[in-house]
DNA sequence: AAAATAGTGTCTGTAAGACATTATCTA
DNA sequence: TAGATAATGTCTTACAGACACTATTTT
C-alpha cells in the first residue's frame, strides 16, 4: 500500500516566536534600520541588478541553432550574448523576456513558449555590479531574421558551432546558459510534444523526425518513430493533404495535436 | 542521418555596431547616468532583493516530510514559510542556501545536494519590495530536529498535510515552491538514485522502496521493484550484512552504488 | 528503369506487470 | 504452529530495435 500523505506527529519544540533566524528566513523592512544582527537598513541594502536572457531555438537548414547578440560594449565587448534584457521594477521575468525577444526578432513569442531554466548568480559573473540572470528557453517554428535597420547586430547561429572548443567568444556565462537550455529542451522532447513547435504546420512524420534528430544531435530509424508517434494519442493530427515533392514519394502533412505526454518516453539513442 | 552541427551561413544585415536593444541586452554601467533609452541612472536603478529559499525534504515515519518555518512578523505572520535567507553582496546561491539550512537545523548540507528549481520574481510577490526567490530543493536522509533554543519556531511536516486544500497557510508563494520542489525529486527518482540519499546507510531494499512510495505516492511491486535496483549496476552495492528484525525474514544490507543514470528509466505508475 | 523518399510488416530481444512460490525470522 | 517480511521464479504483455519489403513520386 502506498503512503497517503497524512497525519505528522508535531515534533520539534513548538515554539513558534519570532527569532532573529526566523527573520533572516525572509526581507527587513526596507526603510527601517538596522533590525537585529542580519538586518539591513536602506544604505546598505544588498540591491541586485535582474536581467533576463534567452536561449532561443529553431531550426535552421536542418541545424538546431540559437540568436546571438555580438556585443557593443564593455564588459565582453565583441563578444556573443544571448539576447537580454534588465528587469524593469514591477515587470515580470516573462514579459521582460518577451520584450526581450522582440526587440530582436519582431516576433512576439507566446509566454506559454518561455520555459525558466536556471537562474545564474555568481557574485563576479559581471564586473561591474552584482548582476543576476534568469535563463530562459523558447522554441520557436521559424529562425527569423533579426529585426533590420539599426538593431541589426544579432544573428543566428548553428548551435554546435557554439558549443564547441573553438566555438565564438561568447559574453558572461551565456555558453553555460545556452548549453543548460539545449539539454533542457532535448530532455523536454523525451516526455512531450515539444518538438512539434520547432516546426512549421503543416509538417510530415519526416520533418518532426529530422526535428528529433537535430536537437539530440542523433540518427533515429524513421519506421519504429513512425510508429510511436502515430501510436500516441493527439500527438499529431492528419490534414488529409499531401506534401508537394520533388522527388520520392509524396508525405501525408499533419498538424500538431492537443499535448501529450509520452508515457513510456520517445528514448534517446545512447 | 543525424545533423551534426556545423557550418552555418551568415546570415541578417552582418552590422555588429553598438545599438540601444543591443545595449539593453545587458546592464548599462551603474555609476553613469541615463545613457539613451532604457538606460538607467544611480537613482532609478531597479535594485532587487534576492533571496533563497530552500525545500528540505527527508522521511519521517515513512511520511514525505519538508521543514517549514513559522514567521514572526509582517508580511504573513503565522503563516509557514520555508527556510531561506536574504543573499548577501558577495554570496553565491548556493552558499546562501546552505546558512539557510545550518541556521535551521544545525545540519551543513553538502553544496551538491542543492539543486536550484525554480525563480520567482513576480513583482506583487512581497508588498514590501521587489523581492526575488530563488528555490532550491535538498534532499536529506535524516529530518533533523530544527536547532534547539531560540531558533525553535521550524518543525517538520507531512507534504501530503501541507500540499492540500485545507493545510496550513504558507507564505508568499512557498507553496508553489514547495510543490514544484517535490514534482522535480519525483521526477529525478525516475532516473537517478537520488532515493538512496533519502534513506540513512545501510538500508534494505525495502527501505529503497518505500522512500519512493513515500516520494511518488504509489505503492510499488516489491518483486519487479528488486529486479530492476539490482540490474542496474552500482545503484547500490551489498555490505553482506544483514538487519536485524523483530519478524520476519533479515534483509540484506546495501550502501548506495556510485550514483548511476536508470536507461530506462524506473517508471512511476499511473 | 533508376533514384528517391514515404510507408508497412514482421521478427526479435528487453524489460515491466502480475503473481505464485520459497526462505527465514519472531511470537 | 501462524504470522510476517524477504527473496526467487515464471508467465505474459508491451514495446523498441532492426530491417526487409511495398508504394508513389520525378527524371
Amino acid at each position: 500500500m502506498a503512503k497517503d500523505r497524512k497525519k505528522p506527529k508535531r515534533q520539534g519544540s513548538g515554539r513558534d516566536s519570532p527569532t532573529e533566524a526566523a527573520e533572516r528566513s525572509h526581507v527587513m523592512p526596507l526603510a527601517s534600520g538596522p533590525d537585529g544582527p542580519g538586518g539591513f537598513g536602506p544604505d546598505d541594502r544588498p540591491g541586485v541588478i535582474v536581467t533576463v536572457d534567452v536561449v532561443l531555438l529553431a531550426l535552421r537548414n536542418g541545424e538546431l541553432s540559437t540568436l546571438l547578440v555580438k556585443r557593443g560594449r564593455e564588459p565582453h565587448q565583441g563578444a556573443w550574448a544571448l539576447p537580454g534584457t534588465v528587469v524593469e521594477s514591477g515587470e515580470g521575468l516573462v514579459p521582460a523576456a518577451t520584450r526581450a525577444v522582440a526587440g530582436r526578432t519582431g516576433v512576439a513569442v507566446e509566454p506559454e513558449r518561455l520555459e525558466q531554466l536556471v537562474t545564474f548568480a555568481d557574485p563576479d559573473r559581471d564586473p561591474r555590479a552584482r548582476v543576476l540572470s534568469v535563463g530562459f528557453v523558447a522554441v520557436v517554428e521559424r529562425a527569423t531574421p533579426p529585426a533590420g535597420g539599426e538593431v541589426a547586430s544579432g544573428r543566428w547561429w548553428a548551435v554546435g558551432d557554439v558549443l564547441v572548443e573553438k566555438g565564438p567568444t561568447m559574453a558572461f556565462d551565456h555558453r553555460d546558459i545556452l548549453g543548460a537550455g539545449v539539454e533542457m529542451v532535448a530532455e523536454k522532447f523525451e516526455r512531450s510534444d515539444l518538438a512539434s513547435g520547432m516546426i512549421e504546420e503543416p509538417f510530415t512524420l519526416g520533418d518532426l523526425r529530422r526535428a528529433y534528430e537535430a536537437v539530440w544531435g542523433t540518427s533515429l530509424e524513421p519506421a519504429n518513430f513512425r510508429r510511436k508517434i502515430l501510436a500516441t494519442p493527439s500527438f499529431v493530427e492528419p490534414t488529409g493533404l499531401l506534401r508537394d515533392v520533388t522527388t520520392g514519394r509524396p508525405a501525408v502533412l499533419y498538424r500538431r495535436g492537443g499535448g501529450v505526454r509520452l508515457h513510456p518516453p520517445l528514448a534517446r539513442p545512447d
